[in-house]
RNA sequence: GCCGGAGUGGCGGAAUUGGUAGACGCAAGGGACUUAAAAUCCCUCGGGGCGUUGCUCCGUACCGGUUCGAGUCCGGUCUCCGGCACCA
């Protein structure tokens, strides 16, 4: 040990030696087992400050889980398909598969160097085609239970990215990757029947106790369940009927006109010849402005024979429902101002309750309340004519009850080369044939020409698409679509369970391993790869594949890494480097510091973390990131806050070098301890607080905050005897095995250098007892009247009796209660008198 | 608009079951060491008041309530952040 702490010598040592001793190898189960995952990086070349977040975090919990004698697995992989190798292959002429591997060697380097421990042997990329041919499997199985259908749709089209992008790849109607405006697109596309599995995904939403509630939240509210009625309304003068679907059927009297979607079957036909129909299509310029047309026809309300018009209106989906709804002024906003707007009537069958008979409506009243003008309903609450109404109607064959939800099904085709191609062959005779299962992989082709025009890169490939038709032998055409990249990562985690020449799905090392016990990702993934995975596992069980039916039994989704911007008048964002002292580097020019904000290239707030562990070092890059906000919080980046980590690391390697030659000659006689000194209690004090502080939700923050107060302490201690030297090595010892998980290098090096054995990630976990973590004094709080008048310093474990005579005696309570009756004394043990007076 | 989350010093954040508000770190100020600086170490550090080194009053977005005691519980208001958003 040298006397000055140089983290890249030992960094650079321990990581050599942990991979010479081979000790991040999976463990096999014989105790309890732990899988500790982290999301899987796309390989873009560099990691950015949010991986080293994340992957600290989980690094911390799995080396945790491992001093605590868990079996740990702790995989990592990449998710290797994906738009940018395509653009770099388009700009820079390198092929995708090529720019991804050197990327991955150059992260895989990257992620080495933060010391993390993972697994490399389980390391799995998601384009090779000992991947993706599972993906390839997995379509063919949704196929053969039809999940896995094709059909013509409407679909989001970004014309910069020349591809379809599901709805949630759509952002307030721009790309999701490059910002353009959304335009709509008519093509054939293959869909997963996600929708099947809409209540499943929603109920079991109640079983993830260990999720946060905001994501459950926001997946309850992405499926979007609604309960409802359909109703079929006579169209006068036809025999044909409109079929509408409401969730309030409690309004139903209250029908004044009906509207219909713009490309609801019937819209043209009984709008005629009607050109604004095209013009509404086409979206105003105040998108949120009502427009209808009246079609001229009218309806018939099955419950009371009265008749409205039916028109078509730009605000109603033809995707949700029926596409096709009842308009009740009286108690809908969007119906209310369009009645307002068009003349149409508007009337109340629904009151507050206050007041039996209609008023003059200023806004409609959407509230549930007591129906008036409803016939027979009147009267009612909301709640019970909902019931009735339903009923009524399901009697009479008027409609029936309908559960309606807002989740779409999952759009899997993109018109690009970098991803699984999809399994399928079109033979003129036999028209779709699946590929059989003896025929994956269905290699992605190398050497395809990519230009970033028109669609599929593939359907230009001849030696691909041309192929035989498995049923006929006949000529045949393979599709060109590949398939969206979400399939990919739906079940990575799945296919670490298995080593790399193990059979993908064993499902022995999957039920052996699965579920993940700890999932750590970003936030962004809330509703995306969460629930496609969540849906992927649900499927797999139907199939028989495994015997859980949700993957992640904890979730932790960790905060965004932010940092405050530079703006310089002239050129623009700045790098934090580029704006020294407030100026730009460039111009001289004084720089507009912009508010804090997620770290993002084009607001160049960024930290390059090779810089960071360049400069402090991968255990400070490590011990910051997680010391300066609780995990689920978003981080901001201060440059001091990393000194202040550095810091730290350089008082714990500079106490050990003092004390280490005390410590040898000493020996490690924890018999010789003196059990009643302060430094003794508070090592037990700390043990306890980090283990809880890690237990109770992972707040890493006061853990290690608690070390630095042990440290603290330590440095501060003046030995006097042998004996105390124990209690230093002691207290060094249990430090740096509750630091090792958080900053592992120099915990490895300090244990070495105490005279121990390597690995530290070898030892148990340190142990406290309760009846040491107790202060041998305590401070004892008096209070009157729930003030704080006086303390006192006073030996542990008092009786009450004794507490309340040391507080009634003292000279400042005395000042403060005077000659007034005592009327209350309240204890609180070991901490607290108040006297009320 | 609906649904979630959050408001605590100059800043990041602590306070685990209702019991000392501000742990720990950063910044700032003062001091030691040094020819000097950096580094390091020590001290001070929510605000106001005074008879100024100790005491006192106020203070956890705002208003009110429960309680011996509220950052914490209850009711209401405001602000900020995130998600969804013509879903009938």
């Amino acid at each position: 040990m040298d006397e000055r702490y140089d983290p890249q010598k030992i960094e650079l040592k321990w990581q050599k030696k942990w991979e010479e001793m081979n000790i991040h190898a999976t463990d096999t189960i014989k105790g309890r087992k732990f899988y500790c995952l982290e999301m899987f990086p796309y390989p873009s070349g560099n990691i950015h400050m949010g991986h080293v977040r994340n992957y600290a975090i989980g690094d911390v919990i799995a080396r945790y889980k491992k001093m605590r004698g868990y079996d740990v697995l702790h995989p990592m992989g990449w998710d290797a398909f994906g738009l940018p190798a395509e653009n770099a292959a388009i700009k820079h002429g390198v092929q995708p598969s090529e720019w991804t591997y050197k990327n991955i060697d150059a992260m895989k380097k990257q992620l080495t160097g933060l010391g993390l421990s993972y697994d490399w042997e389980r390391e799995l990329a998601t384009c090779s085609p000992e991947y993706y041919r599972w993906n390839q499997w997995f379509f063919l199985q949704m196929f053969k239970r039809a999940l896995a259908y094709r059909k013509s749709s409407s679909v989001n089209w970004c014309p910069s990215c020349s591809t379809v992008l599901a709805n949630e790849q759509v952002i307030d109607e721009k790309c999701w990757r490059c910002d353009s405006i959304v335009e709509l697109k008519e093509l054939d596309q293959w869909f997963f029947r996600i929708t099947d599995y809409a209540e499943r995904l929603l109920i079991d939403c109640d079983t993830l106790t260990g999720w946060p509630e905001s994501v459950l939240t926001m997946q309850r509210n992405w499926i979007g369940k609604s309960e409802g009625v359909e109703v079929d309304f006579p169209i006068r003068g036809s025999d044909r009927k409109l079929r509408i679907f409401t969730t309030r059927p409690d309004t139903l009297f209250g029908v004044t006109f009906m509207c219909l979607a713009p490309d609801h079957p019937m819209s043209r036909e009984l709008a005629g010849g009607n050109e604004k129909l095209d013009e509404m299509k086409n979206a105003g310029e105040n998108p949120e402005e009502k427009i209808i047309i009246f079609t001229g026809e009218n309806a018939i309300n099955p419950l009371n024979n009265d008749a409205v018009p039916i028109v078509v209106a730009n605000f109603v989906l033809m995707e949700y429902g029926t596409g096709a709804i009842m308009s009740v002024p009286a108690h809908d906003q969007r119906d209310f101002d369009t009645a307002k707007k068009y003349g149409i009537p508007i009337k109340q069958v629904i009151t507050s309750g206050a007041n039996l008979s209609p008023v003059e409506l200023e806004e409609a009243f959407e509230d549930e309340g007591i129906l008036i003008n409803s016939a027979q309903f009147s009267g009612l609450k909301s709640n019970d004519a909902k019931k009735k109404i339903a009923e009524y109607i399901e009697e009479r064959g008027l409609g029936k009850r309908t559960v309606n939800y807002r989740l779409r099904d999952w759009g899997i085709s993109r018109q690009r080369y970098w991803g699984t191609p999809i399994p399928i062959i079109y033979c003129k005779k036999c028209g779709i044939v699946p590929v059989p299962e003896e025929g994956l992989p269905v290699i992605l082709p190398e050497n395809v020409s990519l230009t970033g025009l028109g669609s599929s890169p593939l359907a230009d490939a001849d030696e691909f698409v041309n192929t035989s038709c498995p049923k006929c032998g006949g000529e045949a055409g393979r599709e060109t679509d590949t398939m969206d990249t979400f399939v990919d990562s739906s079940w990575y985690f799945i296919r670490y369970c298995s080593a790399k020449n193990e059979d993908a799905l064993d499902r022995d090392n999957i039920s052996n391993w699965m579920p993940v016990d700890q999932y750590i990702g970003g936030i962004e993934h809330a509703v995306l790869h969460l629930l496609y995975s969540r849906f992927f596992t649900k499927v797999l069980h139907d199939i028989g594949i495994v015997n859980f039916d949700e993957p992640f039994t904890n979730l932790l989704t960790q905060g965004m890494v932010c940092k405050e911007t530079y703006k310089c008048q002239e050129h623009g964002w700045l790098l934090p480097e580029e704006a020294e002292k407030g100026t730009c580097i460039k111009c001289n020019r004084k720089v507009e510091i912009g508010r804090v904000e997620k770290m993002s290239k084009s607001k160049k707030n960024v930290i390059d973390p090779n810089h960071l562990i360049e400069t402090y070092g991968a255990d400070t890059s490590r011990l910051f990131s997680l010391f300066a906000a609780p995990p689920e919080k978003d981080l901001e980046w201060s440059d001091k806050g990393v000194e202040g980590a550095f810091r730290f690391l350089n008082r714990l390697w500079s106490a050990a070098y003092r004390i280490k030659a005390c410590i040898r000659s000493s020996g490690i006689d924890d018999s010789a301890i003196d059990k009643d000194s302060p430094l003794f209690r508070k090592t037990h004090r700390t043990i306890k607080k980090v283990t809880h502080d890690i237990e109770r939700d992972f707040h890493f923050n006061t853990a290690i905050a608690s070390m630095m107060e042990l440290l603290n302490e330590l440095t501060a201690f003046r030995p006097a005897d042998e004996n105390d030297y124990a209690l230093m090595g002691f207290a060094l010892r249990n430090l740096v095995l509750l630091i090792a998980p958080f900053s592992p290098h120099i915990a490895e090096e300090v244990w070495e250098t105490m005279g121990n054995k390597p690995s530290i990630f070898r030892q148990p976990w340190p142990e406290w007892d309760d009846e040491y973590t107790k202060a041998m004094q305590i401070e004892l709080v008096v209070q009157v009247n729930g003030k704080v008048r006086a303390k006192a310093m006073v030996p542990a474990g008092l009786p009450d009796e004794k507490l309340k005579e040391i507080a009634l005696r003292d000279r400042k309570v005395g000042e403060f209660t005077g000659d007034k009756p005592v009327r209350k004394v309240i204890i609180v043990k070991g901490k607290l008198v108040n006297i009320v007076v």
